[in-house]
DNA sequence: ATGAAAGCGCTAACAA
DNA sequence: TTGTTAGCGCTTTCAT
């Protein structure tokens, strides 16, 4: 690979102007009506010299990247790295790259990293907000700066979104636990929780739980901090259970938390379903052939990727999203396994 | 958010030049003796006026684009994306984007991405290859294009490489089985075998039982295809059982594999470690808190993706990377739980 | 049917 | 201590 072969060099060796052969590179060739002979030169002097464009320059000329940004909080968690493999395959597939970026639900740097996102002029953004931040996405709204949220989602902003049924999830999984008599329940919950997924979860159960007269007392309404899942589990479990005062069953809001409910349950010797049933938020593999078998609220996770990526495309393209589109949310559906189902 | 604003906008607001604005934006004021108070007035006017540098621009220019591109197998498998993590991480620190590509264990793709990345003009490439192409390392190689190679390595090439040592973690898997006075044992592969990681683990784990006289018959050394891991997996598990010829261990030679046995395992109802016992290489956390746990080769991920960074930043910034920092082997080590542990 | 030339925003060699 | 200028590789308007 001796020097970087440019458009220059197969003009110059064909005798013919930069324009000619990025005309014809570009496949505008027969829209300028430029001559097939040429354009075969053209393209076979290309190939001979295993030319291939400088895509900085082409992004830097015609202000298109080509990239998107991709803003998780955690790459860490199947749920986000589903969804970007999803959103990756579909970019490549249309010759766009995606930048990764995980916030850690800290607002500052979500707002960090759009920023360094637009100043590598990324073509879109697709984010799982924080959402602590609704004047960041206005004012994407107002540059008319392509984005779409997954996963969480402002009403206020009016920024196109994909999501799914949290609250119909929520109460399929509170309805269940009632329809076994199960009514001593408790909430696994995350702060912050103005997490729009945490409060409609959060308000689809209680709701379901309301309508049976049922209401969580605050003791089983347990709020654990995103950034110390681990440690504050263990604890706030373990208070209870020395409390005495233990519920019958978790509804564990996200995988996250029904993974580290299910270790802290493990260390303390509860088991499931017999002490305690459990229904989580979102599943995974493992919980199909754990000893006991873990029930989720299953989400059509790749979906999200996929309509999230189509909904950025279209607003790049310069195409208007209409109100009725701008606001996808895609069903669940439960997932009974063992571990909600108490032995008679 | 009315116009962008650039370089020549402050140097026009301030009546200075181009040159003098990007020298003192660029920290290089002092350097070139730049008077304190203009470069004052210039950092001023930037922050009034909100600027941020066009970052393709810079990179066209320049010729250096702040970005890495990480190809890995895929994604959602969360040793890559535990990797991914920290590189991100290290890589923003550093100014850095990171475009993350899945390959599939397909060259095909492999070498796509590559030329891909290469015509977006990554400063340099992070990669777990897929091993069938030598010839594209060498040709990195020859051309001093920034790259290190994670988790597989090639001895040909030369290229830097962070791995850890499979050999001794294999061999600690079976003497562990060893010790338990279990003999009949599977091994559990992945097709294609070339695989770097998976031939050093299987060689240490068969050059360990041979040690100790046992060979494994060949209706035991399992091999299930990347692409079809769940279907054969069942397959091959489900013949194994029906002919009765069962082992009574499993060593498993990547997380994927292990997941995807414990799943088949399950299916058959098979119980570990009563039936069979079992050992996965890598640790995954849900390996800590099912019933029965899993015993797992434990290796520093973070620590991967940290070095990786590491040894491609300073080939981007000029160092040479002696022959004794180029090959980077970590250690694991084995994480006993119940899966292995026959009871008495 | 094809070419000349400008210019995207920035950096750096050279001048002053 | 500061300014002038060229040019990175490409696309695109306008001319021919």
């Amino acid at each position: 690979m001796s020097k970087k072969i440019s458009l220059a060099d197969i003009a110059k060796s064909l005798g013919v102007s930069k324009t000619l052969v990025s005309l014809v590179l570009n496949k505008k060739g027969d829209k300028y009506g430029i001559n097939q002979q040429t354009q075969k030169k053209v393209l076979a002097k290309a190939k001979e010299l295993n030319y291939s464009p400088n895509v900085v320059a082409q992004g830097f000329r015609t202000g298109k990247t080509k990239t998107i940004g991709l803003i998780v909080s955690d790459i860490t968690n199947q749920f986000y790295s589903r969804i970007a493999r999803r959103i990756e395959d579909y970019a490549w597939a249309q010759g766009y790259s995606v930048i990764i970026c995980s916030s850690d639900e800290d607002v500052e740097k979500e707002i960090n990293r759009i920023k360094l996102l637009k100043s590598r002029k990324v073509d879109g953004l697709i984010i799982s907000s924080s959402q602590q931040n609704a004047d960041g996405f206005k004012q994407l709204r107002n540059t008319k700066f392509p984005h779409v949220l997954i996963d969480r989602c402002f009403k206020e902003t009016g920024s196109p979104c994909v999501t799914v049924d949290n609250t119909t999830g929520a109460k399929m999984a509170a309805k269940h636990f009632l329809e076994q008599g199960i009514k001593d329940i408790a909430l696994l919950s995350i702060t912050p929780e103005h997490i729009s997924t945490i409060s409609e979860r959060t308000n689809g159960f209680l709701s379901a739980l309301a309508e049976a007269k049922i209401n969580i007392p605050t003791e089983w309404h347990l709020k654990i901090a995103f950034s110390k899942i681990e440690s504050e589990m263990e604890k706030k479990l373990a208070e209870l259970h020395k409390s005495g005062n233990m519920p019958k069953a978790i509804f564990a809001l996200n995988n996250n938390l029904t993974s580290h409910c299910l270790l802290a349950l493990r260390k303390l010797n509860i088991s499931i379903p017999n002490d305690i049933a459990l229904i989580g938020f979102d599943d995974m593999l493992y919980f199909g052939f754990t000893q006991p078998s873990i029930s989720a609220v299953s989400q059509p996770v790749e979906e999200i990727g996929e309509k999230a990526f189509d909904l950025l495309l279209r607003q790049i393209n310069g195409e208007m999203i209409t109100k009725s589109e701008r606001f996808v949310r895609l069903p669940v559906n439960l997932i009974i396994r063992e571990s909600s189902t108490k032995p008679q």
